[in-house]
DNA sequence: ACAATCGATGACAACGTTATCAAGAGGCTG
DNA sequence: CAGCCTCTTGATAACGTTGTCATCGATTGT
């Protein structure tokens, strides 16, 4: 910047207006220093001029997801990006892997970068009285897809419980009465959520609880579908699987085929995911909305950032149920009533 | 930090040296700054940090892609954030949507903010010589599953010309002969290098060239579902269908599946895809190994920041064929020969 | 016992930028 | 023409940090 100055003959404060379009500059000065800025191939350095800025802002966000390769968390951080960059912020990504060190960790390196604000889907397990001085200090909150605990902060989510609620009254309504469960860890908010909608509805209709059928700590593809063959297996086995998240269901379809039952296993599956509408059966399942999850978030956000300080909101989302044909499978009569 | 170092009885120069743990900093010194430091909940501001120390690094990279929420982008920019971590270092994400204008201005952003590298899967059509000077100024550059264009720089790409000629043989050693292309625009340089594999190894077997059959710039899965349906409708329909992208794949799927096709035409998928191995047929695909083209960019370009100034460095790697079903469906007999 | 060395410590400048403010030029009013 | 106002301009301090270097007391060597 001095290097300009010099050239163009001015003092630096002008290249500071120049380079920001501050008004009250003339002309001629104007022009002499945008000359000097394409000679030299000037470039502001933003980090330097945020430090000496007195609203302190970076333009710049971070965002802490479980895993941004997951198709889930992707098309969530898209639509976040989408939404900075109408306003000339940069998105910080990062993956925490239900891990809560790794979250906390993340979102330290965040801080030290002074991110204005930042958008977190929290690991299971994780405890966020930590953030409150953050907070209060100033840095915009978001929680997305899971709420904050032990700290009172902004949230965008799903309705877990009440869609888990409406998947088992599917598939119930279609007349199974023996219906697995499919969850990842307990820890996790969504997985726990899902698993309380499945108890409640369950319970309501006065269906039998079997532990064997309910399965949590569920994490990958292969266990689900090594969880789903062992279902399949029982003396008594299920007529319909709900499985808590898209991976699981992916298992699932995976053991069904194998043991070539999916045409006689009703099986429905949270999150939506591409494809599901090809497989033979189509998959039902019950549809977030991650894209719309992560605008709302992201608004959210920079509506904090612009100055609200309202008391905290808390968004909540109603995934939509959508019939394929998996879901809709009617329950095997039992071998022994077989006609 | 002023407020530390007074609290602590201290010049502000050793707050420094405790926060940067620096040796030479007595026991007694070093808990009292600690002990104030916690008393004040003091966080090390890293951008002010970075604008004094002399290497002039910000422990931060940018990521540009095509969409971050594309299957293929996501596990590249995951791998790639993975190798950054272990590294200390933060990364921008940032999507481009093929659209050189905004590949460029996300790259004058993370210029701004004075990141040490970037890495970038350039638009189609974007031309890279105005980065020569930034280049030479020291930030790191990779390129990743593109080529740079009119510019020296590393590059990590898929031998795309390779596969596409052996999913092509692979069709013709099955018996096809009239194998149709759909591709992305050929300004985008993955889907010019396949249809360059396709021409290069149909004229070597000399089949008939057909323009008909050969369809670029299909952008979407909508887009290629069209696309496909038109070839099959054709009087001479092809055999088999090469597509060169996994959502174009996708396409295909579709419309066979709606003309109830889906075992009588070929196809093979340039790119794998979740739930390819499901689909009925299960569909063969050219894999990309999108993960260790991230890996390899990003270990290329921490070379680059520990020193390396050696000639540019062009990684290519070699996609794998999985044979799966529907790449190995014989060529129908025409009609005029049925028995 | 004295000089030389060493380790710990902090004062100060500097990184690249912007906020503040004062100075100078020019125009308008009375 | 003095007095006042407005507009442009740049000198200087400051943002939060670290590099440089001088200082000081203690230790070592002879």
């Amino acid at each position: 910047m001095r290097d300009v100055a010099a050239i163009a003959g001015v003092g630096i404060k002008t290249v500071s207006r120049v380079v920001n379009g501050e008004a009250g500059v003339s002309i001629d000065l104007m022009t002499r220093v945008q000359a000097a800025i394409v000679r030299l191939d000037y470039r502001q350095d933003l980090n330097a001029s945020l430090l000496r800025r007195s609203e302190r802002k970076t333009a710049t966000i971070g965002l802490v997801l479980d895993d941004i390769s997951n198709p889930f968390s992707s098309a969530l951080g898209r639509s976040v990006e989408d939404v900075a960059r109408e306003r000339g912020v940069l998105v910080f990504a990062g993956s925490c892997e239900e891990d809560p060190a790794r979250e906390r960790e993340l979102i330290a390196d965040l801080q030290a970068r002074r991110v204005d604000g930042i958008m977190v889907a929290p690991a299971g397990g994780a405890e966020h009285s930590y953030l409150l001085s953050e907070s209060r200090a100033g840095t915009a909150l978001v929680f997305v897809d899971r709420p904050a605990r032990f700290l009172d902060a902004d949230s965008v989510v799903s309705d877990n419980e009440g869609a888990a609620q409406s998947a088992v009254a599917h598939l119930a309504d279609g007349g199974h009465r023996r219906i697995a469960f499919l969850g990842d860890d307990a820890s996790v908010y969504t997985a726990s959520a899902r698993l309380a909608g499945y108890l409640s509805e369950t319970s309501r209709r006065d269906f039998e609880v079997d532990p064997e059928i309910v399965r949590s700590g569920i994490r990958s593809i292969a266990e689900a579908e090594a969880a789903t063959a062992e279902l399949l297996r029982l003396p008594r086995p299920p007529t319909a699987i709900f499985a808590g998240q898209n991976l699981l269901a992916i298992g699932a379809v995976r053991a069904l085929r194998a043991a070539g039952l999916e045409h006689s296993v009703a099986l429905v599956s949270f999150d939506d995911f591409l494809l599901a509408d090809l497989l033979e059966p189509a998959v039902t399942v019950i549809a977030q909305d991650p894209a719309g999850i992560g605008r709302a978030g992201a608004n959210l956000l920079f509506e904090r950032l612009d100055g609200d300080r309202s008391p905290s909101r808390h968004i909540v989302l109603s995934p939509i149920l959508i019939q394929r044909g998996s879901g809709e499978i009617a329950p095997k009569r039992r071998l022994r009533r077989a006609r």
